[in-house]
DNA sequence: TCTGGGGTCCTAGGACCC
DNA sequence: TCTGGGGTCCTAGGACCC
């Protein structure tokens, strides 16, 4: 019987998501380094990583140290149709899918042990599907906590299966250089360093209030539970978007106002476009800047009401724009980008009932609470809690 | 390693309200 | 009139992830 503390989480991550799509659709590229993009790489597939070519390197920097590998332009549909279809394999797995990403996913599978077998057996079958399926290299990595299912995934790749027992996690993960903890960059890598700490068992030897005192509450806490090996993350199942965001590099050449605007105008054109295919309406756009020493300025503003109208959003983008020029000054602007933040859904209906069990311990704040992050804040105007025979109705927001 | 395009979450100060 | 404690929202920046 499958109990608690059976490893039952499932994280699945494509290998080389994009390269790997490009060499299934062409069979001259099988076997050989290959680049997706050609300013920066946005994907390597493994006979160019072998030779050192790293996603986000840039195109010049890769051709030189791979020069027979063979560059392709992106194909973003392509992928996003290769996805759907693995997530589809996910699901037929079980329901309780959680995507990270475009190429990754935790899938749990505590449950199913008497109609599909071991986790082990499950994740075998999960991958041998997606390659007969979609025709993808997919590794999973299998644990009790999401933390260690995904680090598992990482050690075992590429096309690999790795399985964390219960009783064998500590003597996997503190051997571990502290890179591997989800959350540690180069920044929070640099200052356990400084510290002498380059192992997950030397941070697990800390206590929270000095790993707190070094890297600040919320990240000192959260490093603290990670090297103890404790994540009682669920596996949750339709997670939102919060944002949307378009971007575009504009290269080092100095634009004019006008040419900024256009291409603001173009952002905020794909960003609406997008927001409205979702149904759903942002509150607050945001206006991204870098410029040519690569740091970075965003400016925002909050909506009174929420919207998808590309009109609207043009019109405060292009304000935020404006207030930013004299900020941007001589400074060469290198990119500049939009975000929509605050979404919600769009189709607020006028009335909504919901079925509710009354309890004393506050739930009523709770399922007012919901229908605000379902609708915003601003779209429930009254609330009630509908009566029956021997009880009246009671009115949850006087106005 | 000189840099794409898409995201998430946390922190911190100030305004404002009770 | 001064002072206190607690809370939310907005804005900006930063670290991190794929």
């Amino acid at each position: 019987m499958p109990v608690a503390d059976d490893a039952t989480i499932l994280h699945a991550d494509l290998d080389a998501f994009y390269a790997s799509v490009e060499q299934r659709d062409d069979p001259r590229l099988r076997g050989r380094p290959v680049i997706v993009g050609g300013g920066v790489v946005l994907a390597a597939s493994y006979e160019a990583k072998a030779m050192g070519v790293r996603t986000a390197m840039s195109g010049r920097q890769a051709l030189r140290i791979c020069p027979h590998a063979a560059v392709v332009d992106p194909r973003m549909s392509a992928y996003s149709v290769a996805s759907k279809a693995v997530f589809e394999v996910f699901r037929d797995t079980t329901p309780l899918v959680e995507g990270l990403s475009i190429d990754e996913a935790f899938l749990d599978v505590g449950g199913l042990w008497r109609i599909a077998g071991t986790p082990a057996d499950i994740a075998r079958r999960l991958r041998a599907d997606v390659l007969a399926e979609v025709g993808l290299p997919i590794t999973v990595g299998v644990a009790r906590t999401k933390f260690l299912a995904k680090v598992a995934s990482a050690v075992a790749k590429p096309d690999g299966l790795l399985v964390v027992p219960p009783d064998g996690e500590l003597a996997f993960l503190h051997p571990l250089p502290v890179e591997r903890l989800w959350g540690v960059g180069p920044v929070t890598a640099g200052k356990l360093h400084r510290h002498g700490i380059r192992t997950v068992e030397q941070v697990a030897e800390l206590d929270e209030q000095g790993l707190t005192a070094m890297l600040g509450s919320a990240s000192g806490r959260h490093l603290h539970a990670l090297a103890h090996n404790r994540d009682p993350r669920p596996v949750r199942t339709g997670r939102r978007r919060r944002s949307i965001g378009a971007q575009r590099a504009l290269g080092r050449r100095s634009r004019s106002p006008g040419e900024l605007e256009a291409v603001v105008a173009a952002l905020v054109d794909r960003v609406a476009r997008r927001l409205r295919t979702a149904d759903r309406v942002c509150r607050t756009v945001v206006l991204r800047l870098r410029f040519d020493d690569y740091t970075r300025a965003t400016r925002s503003r909050s909506l009174p009401l929420a919207t998808a109208e590309t009109e609207t959003i043009l019109l405060t983008a292009r304000r935020l724009l404006g207030a930013a020029m004299p900020a941007i000054g001589l400074r060469g602007l290198t990119l500049v980008g939009v975000a929509l933040g605050n979404l919600t859904d769009a189709a607020a209906p006028a009335q909504l009932e919901l079925p509710f069990e009354a309890n004393p311990s506050g739930s009523l704040d709770a399922a007012l609470d919901d229908l605000r992050d379902r609708f915003g804040a601003s779209s429930v105007t009254r609330a009630t809690l509908l009566g029956s025979r021997d009880r009246p109705s009671v009115p949850l927001l006087p106005d």
